[in-house]
Parts: C-alpha cells; sequence; structure tokens
DNA sequence: ATTTAACGTAAAGTGTACTTTACATTAATA
DNA sequence: TATTAATGTAAAGTACACTTTACGTTAAAT
C-alpha cells in the first residue's frame, strides 16, 4: 500500500505534528504512515481524505497480493 | 461507518462464504461487516471495491465522530 | 556554539480487525 | 418431515493499527 501523505502534506503546509492533531492521531501513526510500515484504517483513510479535499484513492494506492 | 455490501452482494448473486472466499477473508469478517459491527481495514476495502467495480466511497460511508 | 523545530527510531503496551471453531436458525426442496 | 444451503451468534485466540514514552539527528536561527 503506497500513499502521497507527505507530499499532501507538505501541499497543505503541515508539519507531522499538526497533520497529527487535525486528525487525531498521534504523531507515530504519521511517520509510520508516511515511511509506509502498515496500511491504515478505513477511518483514518476517510479522515485524510477529507482534511486534503480529495478521493481515498487519491491518497493510497493499493497494490495487489 | 455504513455499508453496502449486502446489496452489492446480492446483486453481485454471491453468497457470504462467494464473497469471503473472492476476497480471501473468512465468512465471519463478512457477517461483521454486513452487519456494521466494524470498520474495516483499507486493504479489505480496497479488495472490496476491486471486486464491485467501483470506489471505495460508493461502499462505505464515513460519518464523522 | 547553542537552541529550537521538525523529523526520525525503538520498544512496550492497548485496542480492535480478523480468524477459528462450534453450534443455532431459517427457508427452500426432496 | 428430513435435509441442505445460507445466514446468524458467541467466544477465545491472533495479528496488527495505533499510542506512549524516551531519546537521537538534522538544519535553521539566534
Amino acid at each position: 500500500m503506497k500513499n502521497n501523505i507527505k507530499q499532501l502534506r507538505e501541499q497543505f503546509d503541515l508539519t507531522q505534528e499538526d497533520l497529527a492533531k487535525e486528525i487525531g492521531v498521534s504523531r507515530q501513526t504519521i511517520i509510520s504512515l508516511e515511511k509506509e510500515r502498515y496500511s491504515p484504517s478505513i477511518i483514518l483513510a476517510f479522515k485524510l481524505a477529507k482534511l486534503f479535499n480529495c478521493q481515498i484513492e487519491n491518497i493510497f494506492i493499493y497494490e495487489e497480493n
């Protein structure tokens, strides 16, 4: 599961901590997501999509298998 | 988190077990999702979207708070 | 040279998505 | 009425998303 969180976050001029607070998760969660250490819950994906004003599919790129 | 899984599954003429096998989860997972007992991982959401040939946002309806 | 903001790592703990097993219920069909 | 397919419930276990804490690194600003 790839994602554009870092680029989007920078486009919106947010620090990792800003973003974490905006969507109500820890900074660690943002770091781990940007480093693609795990894929998020769908709830977190929806929160990011809402904040970045786009579709989940524009943030996360699903790779089969 | 609401969803249309049951309706979509029936449109595609699949049993819960069929659907479970198609996307590689247990039947219990399908039951729990249809009963909206929990919200899925984004990976599961992507698998469903692919199978049903639509966007995640067309299957799952995010309600804030 | 020191401080500070932003980013990063590591590791242990908690909550929850998902599995597994076993059994109950309903409706259709022989 | 007995069988079978599909759906459901309950409960214990496993995997992993996410938190918390504590500390390290880098670059910019004072």
